[in-house]
DNA sequence: GGCACGACGAGAGCGCTGCTCTCGGTTCGT
DNA sequence: ACGAACCGAGAGCAGCGCTCTCGTCGTGCC
């Protein structure tokens, strides 16, 4: 005897199957993800997708907070697989993750991180999955911190902007100055431009050696911060 | 009697009232932009507008080319109102335009430099221009090594990498060095990841003090490339 | 100066979309 | 056992991009 109804169960694996056959049409036909072609493909008329999803938005909503649970997961687990002291070759494992795991689901890395959907507004859901990549490098360095590998940068912080980041480190490495969260966010933000521009075709003809071109862009950002050598 | 017909002539004012008709609807409803919405405002059915673009992708793809010029515009105009000697200045004046203008014509900026749409193919009209704003930061940096006040930084650049740069310097920067010019290109990926966060909400609540964030992250870039203070 | 041609706008229509509502049939909790 | 909740099918609505046809009107040519 299931613990759950039956239906219940089947109710489960219908959303989950539902999910998967729309993450499928989204990888073979890009973004614009249409609920009756989901609802063709699974032989169901598309008014019955309603009972599971309310919407399209919500759809996409479920598929987005997936997306970004397995970057969060393989950047995290590339970054645990390296000798947590070097911090170099943690930094550069959390990086190729992102970029690796985007090029393998480009059409989910454009819902996570391309242009908004005009109507759409992110539930709060999204958040803390969103912050897990940025979290691990701050992580990365933070460690170097502690240890006193990383020395603290001597950049003269606009007050306002101390401030603001101060709130950040409070709740994420507290005792991380705030000048060293500043570059690890100049790294973070170069690691979302640096996939970005591979992914929408911006280097296309002038870079074709990407994987070499991006470790080299991001060990300029790992001198930046500071990591040693 | 005006050289083109008046037949030829109206045609162009048409051209113009729907570039502008359209432009408006982007700004407001995001960018699915509607041929019959645009169709409905000017007074017209929407099999007419197929007089005057063959298609929907035809017409953004004219709003895109026009965006491009805008955006070039705006970042070589304020790098020019800089005394040239002011490397710094002229850096921080560049990335603040290309800033000023996204947050003004953000849905434009999002047809830029958002996720690609699906079926459409940026033609090769666009390359060009969608090289301005980089060009000019690359012509900061040149202008500095020129005269020997940014000197060249010692990266051991893979030789693919330096290869397929020194493609680029030689049609953009005879005799610039391939490791400036890597240099450069994380300032300028960086400032379109900065611009990109910023635009999609992505440090709504982090971080409320977003200029002086911006000139901070920035001058940050600027510090990497070497640019004198 | 007439005239054939081309450009033009309106309208109908095709297939597609997201979404709503209604109607039978099944399953669940009590 | 029975009412309630759930489920899938079907019809239908408004909107979309796009095509085709049909009168109308300006244009360049003889």
């Amino acid at each position: 005897m299931p613990a759950a109804s039956i239906r219940a169960r089947v109710r489960a694996e219908m959303i989950d199957e539902i999910k998967a056959v729309a993450r499928r049409h989204l990888a073979t036909d890009g973004a614009n993800l249409s609920l009756r072609a989901v609802a063709r493909d699974m032989g169901m008329v598309s008014s019955a997708l309603y009972r599971y999803f309310p919407s399209r938005d919500d759809l996409l909503t479920a598929l987005i907070l997936e997306a970004y649970d397995a970057l969060g997961d393989a950047v995290e687990a590339a970054d645990a697989a390296v000798d947590p002291r070097d911090l170099r070759g943690r930094w550069h494992a959390a990086c190729r993750a992102a970029r690796d795991w985007a090029l393998a689901h480009p059409a989910e890395y454009a819902l996570l991180y391309g242009s908004p959907v005009p109507g759409y507004a992110a539930p709060d859901d999204t958040v803390l999955p969103a912050q897990r990549p940025p979290t691990t490098l701050v992580g990365i360095l933070g460690d170097g911190y502690a240890d006193g590998r990383v020395t603290v940068a001597d950049d003269d912080l606009p007050e306002p902007v101390r401030a603001d980041l101060a709130e950040i480190t409070a709740g994420l490495f507290p005792g991380l100055p705030e000048s060293l969260l500043a570059r690890v966010m100049a790294g973070w933000t170069q690691l979302f431009g640096l996939i970005s521009f591979e992914l929408f075709g911006r280097l296309n003809r002038a870079v074709p050696h990407r994987e070499a071109y991006f470790d080299h862009q991001t060990g300029l950002m790992a001198d930046l911060i500071g990591l040693p050598r």
